[in-house]
DNA sequence: ATGAATGCGTCAGAAAGTGACGCAATAATG
DNA sequence: CATTATTGCGTCACTTTCTGACGCATTCAT
């Protein structure tokens, strides 16, 4: 039989709401594909069958045009399993205060789709399971500034099919939206909670950063994108655009914290740690290892305040003295 | 026409690689659910026609199991978007260096499935889309501990189905490990990359944290969890048990940072701020906000070094000004 | 050894799928 | 405005597939 083929391929030709396929485009693509003479006829049939599954169709003039239902809920084959539903969750608890809503919402049907397996209207309860996982942050939680809606969409599709923007950002300092009208996207950069867009300015080549929360409006052009000459978004981060250079450099850190403090050293691996050395006597524990000297480095430092000494390298425990003594003074 | 959505059903009913169902026990569930009569024959020869599918069976005694195959990839219905596609990027960039690897091998076929759309087996080449996102971290890279092939899907599905669990742990001081013969598993937290389970010893019922990565063997048993009165893993965190307590009282914040240092501040917004104000003159901003009087500000506020200079509450202020002096001892 | 499951070959009737054709409606075209 | 191409859909006859029933062989539990 081929029927069952045919129209588990035709239900793979049916895109998302928003965009939409006639039954010739179907067609046509049948015969790309693997399947091999299908009358139209029998694709209108098909989709009439298929209508179990939660797809409209909208006339359009004489066209009948398809696509999954606003609010058709995705399926997963194989099913998703309860492990994978609960990592979800726990993907979801990391990343609220991390992506902005417009990107986290192209997840959102599969969050749904763990949650209703973690509910389980399977055969087991699952009981309780909301309760069943927490998430503590280090860091101080920020709120994702929220971005336009339409714009993340615009700027991602633009950026992949390497098309032209047209944009109106609002810069800090002013109040009022500037025009852009062609941009070329060039990268996305994720800094904390915030979303840049590299890209150059019409026939400029110094690629220059956008913030998505900043754009009012996004509009992606016919015209396709001009990349510099040699640009690679890699280089160009490393080339300290951001102000958050990542030493290329290693430095070998030695470091003593105080007992309570070094507790969680001994539990999260810092990349090239060579040695934890406790002090019973003094209550301090000895941190030996070769680190990148970043920008980085120093902000984990700094944060633990007065539970850590620096003593080596030199160069750094100097910044540290020196950051010491503006402190005393600032407080003074 | 019955045939296909029943054979649709049959699909769903069959489990992940690892797992399997036997033709009896599809006809079983069928019943329960939507579809009427259907012959075990019937079913029989649906999984045959299923082949197109990469379903396997495994021939047990004298009766099949099937299962999807163990190298089987996931489709998606609707079909996965680009946009969404892209966001799986993200999202794999920021999970890769705050979830252990056992966590997230479970999405490993949600980012496969990204990747290949984002290659472009379509029309569109979308060329160069690895090069065109990149994460920058404002924290210290750390890696995640490794856990225990088998230990996180065991910790895992004795928590959602509400079962003990037999552990064998090594604990940090210890080089050998320690067999626990009962653990009534009763939630997970994650605090940075740690990933720890919270359960009672036996019939003890005081909440003990164990960490996966020290896991060395887990195994789930029959009976079901004992989970005592009256605990929330909710209410476990806020009793401070995992040294992160998050204030509940809310302060008047008010700091004066270097222009450099507020930068991000105007792009990141702080919950509860009240103001940023620059002062062009001095080359510093100040801010105030009512913010959570919590751990996590410390840290934060320390991170900014030399940078900041806390104004109010004057107890935070005196916490500072204690900080400086003792740093001044230290590096003196 | 016996009986209950299970897989599978076969068969015939039932159900469905299919292409072709024709008609109506509609947008595009000249 | 008339014409044409496209699309949807009803219908029909024919083909293909589906399905339950039956029977037989095999295997595991008792």
């Amino acid at each position: 039989m081929d029927t069952l083929y045919r129209r588990w391929l035709i239900l793979c030709l049916i895109p998302r709401y928003g965009n939409s396929i006639t039954v010739s485009q179907i067609a046509d693509r049948l015969s790309t594909r693997g399947a091999e003479r299908a009358s139209v006829r029998t694709i209108q049939r098909d989709l009439e069958e298929l209508s179990t599954f939660p797809i409209t169709s909208e006339l359009n003039g004489r066209t009948f045009h398809w696509s999954w239902a606003e609010n058709a809920r995705r399926f997963d084959l194989p099913v998703m399993d309860p492990q994978t539903a609960l990592t979800f969750h726990l993907v979801r608890e990391h990343l609220t205060p991390l992506l902005p809503a417009s990107s986290l919402k192209y997840l959102e049907s599969y969050f749904t789709t763990a949650a209703s397996i973690l509910s389980g209207n399977n055969e087991m309860p699952l009981a309780q399971w909301r309760d069943k996982v927490r998430k503590i942050s280090r860091g101080l939680q920020m709120e994702p500034p929220s971005i336009s809606p339409g714009v993340a969409e615009v700027v991602y599709e633009a950026l992949l099919r390497e098309r032209c923007l047209r944009v109106s950002y609002r810069p800090r300092s002013e109040g009022t939206a500037k025009e852009y009208k062609e941009l070329n996207p060039l990268g996305l950069v994720l800094v904390g909670s915030l979303v840049y867009l590299v890209a150059t300015i019409g026939e400029y080549t110094n690629p220059l950063q956008f913030l998505l929360h900043r754009m009012e409006e996004a509009t992606m052009l016919d015209k396709p994108v001009t990349v510099p000459e040699g640009f690679s978004l890699q280089r160009y981060i490393e080339s300290g655009e951001f102000s958050y250079p990542v030493g290329k450099e290693t430095i070998r850190l030695k470091a003593l914290f105080d007992k309570d403090a070094a507790a969680y050293l001994h539990e999260t691996p810092l990349p090239g740690l060579f040695s934890l050395t406790d002090d019973e006597k003094e209550e301090t524990v000895l941190l030996e290892a070769e680190v990148l000297d970043s920008l980085q480095l120093r902000w984990w430092l700094r944060g633990f305040g007065d539970s850590v000494e620096v003593l080596e390298p030199l160069e750094l425990r100097e910044e540290f003295k020196e950051m010491a003594k503006n402190l005393k003074s600032i407080y003074r």
